[in-house]
DNA sequence: GAAGGATAGTTGGATGTCCAACTATTTGCC
DNA sequence: GGCAAATAGTTGGACATCCAACTATCCTTC
């Protein structure tokens, strides 16, 4: 049941009439919501044979791809740009499930390393395969649009602090 | 605390030489939900002084430009691509803050008609502002980059079935 | 070397989204 | 006409995220 018209178009058409201003914005910050929803929607349904949805995911494959296969909860959240709480609720997650393992730290006591277990690994293998063959959900975009699309939201990343 | 490198480049380069596969769509994928991830935030901080957030927002333009300030709560999920639960709890929010009001469709008593107020235009017009202020939180990008982000994610949502 | 401030992680509460199931109505079909 | 199927909206439950507040530990500084 798609829409007979672009919804994102129309809106844009409308807030130039009505001089609303910020009408381009507008479009691309709407485009940027509606691509991330249908995407999410595509990786979490791709990821899902697996008990694991996108953080669960990006938090792994860091784990699977850090030197020592452990990080500190912290160092997690500083790299996934997601809230302590949120770090805390995915590691549970992924404890309760046997793919990673919580540790003490060495030298300090106050710090929690998340350690990669070997049945993380290979799920996070098999995972990244799956998503690779829906090519992250972006299906229907060709090279260009998605190395235009990485390309000019560095600068919004940069912006924001991210690096 | 910015990162001292791009976490994204770095999972690139990681997914490169451990031929994970798909690794550009993986960067694109990846850079559009940090990038949804920051704009929901400037946007939401930018509406919080109307008590409005992006959902509440939305719909609330989409009423105030719809041809008599009304419409059926299923045609605004249509609409802005959510959930009927979730237009029930955004519908519901705006009534209660007196920004929307149910009205029982004049032929068809299984539906319900959300009408904006007088106070709903006011706000929302103000709220526009507001968004426009801060350009929809994409400042740091250029006209270019707002361009090329909207036209390529148009494949991709026609290609979701948007439209 | 002890006190005050910073840092790491967790818990509880609020919000928002989705799904499954439900009620109420309307439509389609014989 | 009447009954099955479709449609509109709501409710309750699961889940994820954030914030504020809390405990435990470390660091700084005098």
């Amino acid at each position: 049941m798609p829409l007979p018209f672009d919804p994102i178009d129309e809106a844009h058409r409308n807030w130039r009439s009505n001089d609303w201003g910020a009408a381009d914005p507008m479009a691309a910050a709407t485009s940027i919501t509606r691509a991330h929803q249908v995407l999410l929607h595509r990786i979490d349904a791709a990821l899902a044979p697996f008990d694991l949805n996108f953080s669960r995911f990006e938090a792994l494959a860091l784990l699977h791809f850090s030197r020592h296969g452990s990080m500190p909860l912290g160092k997690v959240g500083d790299r996934l740009q997601v809230h302590p709480t949120s770090v805390t609720n995915t590691i549970d997650r992924l404890e309760a499930d046997g793919l990673v393992r919580r540790t003490p730290h060495p030298t300090d006591r106050r710090t929690t390393l998340a350690e990669i277990t070997r049945r993380g690994r290979t799920t996070v293998e098999q995972a990244a395969g799956a998503l690779a063959d829906i090519r992250f959900g972006l299906d229907g975009m060709g090279r260009d649009d998605l190395s235009a699309v990485t390309a000019a939201l560095t600068s919004l990343r940069q912006g924001a602090g991210d690096f």
